[in-house]
RNA sequence: GCCGGAAUAGCUCAAUUGGUAGAGCAACUGACUUGUAAUCAGUAGGUUGUGGGUUCAAGUCCUAUUUCCGGCACCA
């Protein structure tokens, strides 16, 4: 999918688009008022305030129609200059424009491009004429809160996209259908890897056994991984007292996005929406000697998040997730050495998965955001500098986002893009000044001093939830055999005569630990040839006269045409090989 | 949570202005015994998400609610 904000004269193109679709609601709703209509990746849109009015797909056709014949009448689009009165007076029926005009400094020269009868306050640049925008599609409506502010009022947003020509925006469609068909959802409906039910409740996946062995195989590998790099895995319950969430700010922050308090006896408990505080108190039983650090402690947690009903999306965002957690306790000398640690963590991980396409993204606090920060700048700025630094020296590529931050330090997110364009973080690492604090943790320095450790947060794969998410879109649910649900699928070329020589193979594949499967039904075999494909099973193997007497098997790798023999020796190193080296 | 839209068989979808809920696939039964993407025939499958209401009559209209979908806001 072309990202549209990156090339300049879509860009203008699509900018130029949002006015047109003013212009025509300008036509249509004579009291329409406009905030902004920027170009974005996927497009344009424009925010419209159209009182009670609500856009319909069938506004939206009489809209598209009004665009074309504003469009095909060829007006031009003219710069036009105003002092801030000027701007003031022709706006002066548009309270949005004018709030925009009155942020702006008093002697600023402010700039508005004209088409006919619309004018619209913008910076620009527009095309020439309308005439440029012939082949552009709304694409759907939603309301979008006023300044992004959700205590604002609603407008109705509308969306779409505009090429230079009807190709390319045919090509840009598309990719959309396609971008469904790989939707994480689907294919884990068609694959049975995950169901959900409302008797289960809303954002709670049920995960089948399809999905559950890719999961198993999911979390074998970290967990190994993560032992070789030193890392010690710990239980440690799902339930918290209010009070460990009291001591380590998360209550002040997000107890209204927790699960409610659960109130028995004389205790409140909790479900953990986090497993930090638990951690802490695991490297808080014993004393530390500066010699014993960075200790690392891993755990594959699940946590409960009562996600906004509006933002539970699939496997991507639930109320019950998985993570693939670490806090790693270090000394202030110590820090570089393990976020670097980490980064190769991920990027071998990365690696090992094919995961190309991403962004490191440095995520900073907002300090005009008092509230949803940890108060102390000093501490701030020291988190924040000694990450940039590192990240740096590390010579990563990665850009820095303000107010991405959590309340209690600064992270390093590795973001991707779903199927469908959600922006969502696949890995964490986050540098901690805070929660060492909270719980006054210590060790003894070389002089027999008590010092504060860091503590570093990290999520390799996230959350094995939307882990599992991205991997099904990336692989369009064609999982690399190391992971495959079922890894080689068995059909008898006839099951009177064959049947005995697939067992056999079955057997020696089962007891070599390969998820195979023998198809012995009495059906055709291009019947189950086309279900082996349908469920993206990585090896269909076709055993008849020829493999029984010359002891070889045949196969067919999922996504090719071509049949292979080789002796079953040969098949099965080939077979462990691939298995082993996650190719 | 907010603004919209949707919900029909296990799955994918039909059902005229309100007038007897259907099809394909899957499942089951039987026949067929097959060399690389669908063998044939039959059977069964539904309180149309749920609760109210309007009507002689509701899948269809109204209403509440749940879940899902598209955005927005949120995302430790």
């Amino acid at each position: 999918m072309i990202d549209i904000k990156k090339d300049e004269n879509l860009s203008i193109l699509n900018h130029s688009c949002a006015h047109l679709l003013a212009h025509a609601v300008k036509h249509l709703y004579k009291d329409a008022k406009f905030w902004v209509g920027p170009a974005i990746s996927e497009g344009f849109y424009y925010d419209i305030d159209l009182g009670d009015r609500v856009i319909s797909v069938d506004d939206l056709e009489k809209i598209t129609k009004e665009m074309k014949k504003i469009a095909k009448s060829d007006k031009l689009i003219k710069k036009i200059e105003l002092s801030k009165e000027e701007a003031l007076e022709t706006f002066k029926d548009d309270p949005y424009k004018i709030s925009l005009i009155k942020e702006m400094g008093d002697k600023e020269i402010i700039s508005a491009y004209k088409q006919d009868d619309f004018i619209d306050l913008c910076k620009g640049p527009h095309v020439k004429s309308t005439k440029a925008l012939k082949h552009f599609k709304l694409l759907k409506v939603s309301g979008a809160y006023y300044k992004g502010d959700s205590k604002n009022k609603v407008l109705q947003r509308i969306y779409g996209v505009c090429y230079p020509t009807s190709e390319e925006l045919e090509e840009h469609l598309k990719c959309l259908e396609e971008a469904k068909e790989r939707d994480h959802r689907k294919i884990g409906k068609d694959l049975d890897l995950f169901m959900t039910s409302d008797l289960v409740g809303k954002g709670l996946p049920l995960w089948l056994p399809n999905g559950a062995t890719v999961r198993c195989e999911l979390e074998n590998y970290i967990r190994e991984k993560e032992i070789k790099e030193g890392y010690h895995h710990v239980y440690t319950p799902s339930l918290g007292s209010v009070d460990l969430y009291k001591t380590s700010g998360h209550w002040d922050h997000y107890k209204d996005d927790m699960f409610p308090v659960m109130e028995m006896d004389s205790e409140q408990l909790v479900l953990r929406p986090m497993n930090c505080p638990h951690h802490m108190l695991v490297y808080k039983n014993h004393l530390h000697s500066y010699r014993d650090l960075p200790i690392r402690i891993g755990e594959l947690a699940p946590d409960f998040r009562y996600e906004a009903s509006g933002a539970v999306c699939g496997l991507e965002r639930v109320r019950q997730m998985c993570q693939n957690d670490a806090h790693l306790f270090v000394r202030p000398d110590q820090i570089k050495e393990e976020v670097a640690k980490v980064v190769n963590l991920i990027l071998a991980v990365y690696e090992d998965f094919h995961i190309t396409d991403y962004e490191f993204r440095l995520s900073l606090r907002d300090k005009e955001n008092k509230e949803k920060y940890f108060d102390d700048d000093e501490m701030w700025e020291k988190a924040e500098s000694e990450l940039r630094k590192v990240l740096t020296e590390l010579n990563l590529n990665f850009y820095e986002a303000k107010g991405e931050a959590a309340f209690y330090g600064p992270k390093l997110d590795v973001q991707i893009k779903s199927a469908i364009g959600h922006d969502v973080t696949l890995s964490t690492c986050q540098l901690d000044f805070l929660l060492p604090e909270r719980f006054d943790l210590t060790y003894t320095d070389e002089h027999g001093a008590k010092v504060r450790p860091v503590v570093i947060h990290r999520a390799i794969l996230g959350t094995f939830d939307r882990f599992m998410a991205y991997l099904i879109e990336e692989t369009k649910g064609a999982f690399p055999t190391w992971l495959a649900p079922i890894q080689v699928n068995i059909i008898p070329v006839n099951n009177e005569y064959h049947l005995e020589y697939a067992s056999e193979i079955y057997n020696l594949l089962k007891d070599n630990n390969i998820r195979v499967k023998l198809d012995n039904r009495d059906e055709k075999l291009g019947y189950k040839m086309r279900e082996s494909v349908t469920h993206k099973i990585p090896f269909a193997l076709i055993l008849g006269d020829k493999e029984k007497e010359n002891k070889t098997i045949s196969y067919r790798k999922y996504g090719t045409e071509e049949t292979i023999t080789l002796s079953k020796e040969e098949f099965l190193n080939f077979l462990l090989d691939i298995i082993k080296n996650k190719k």
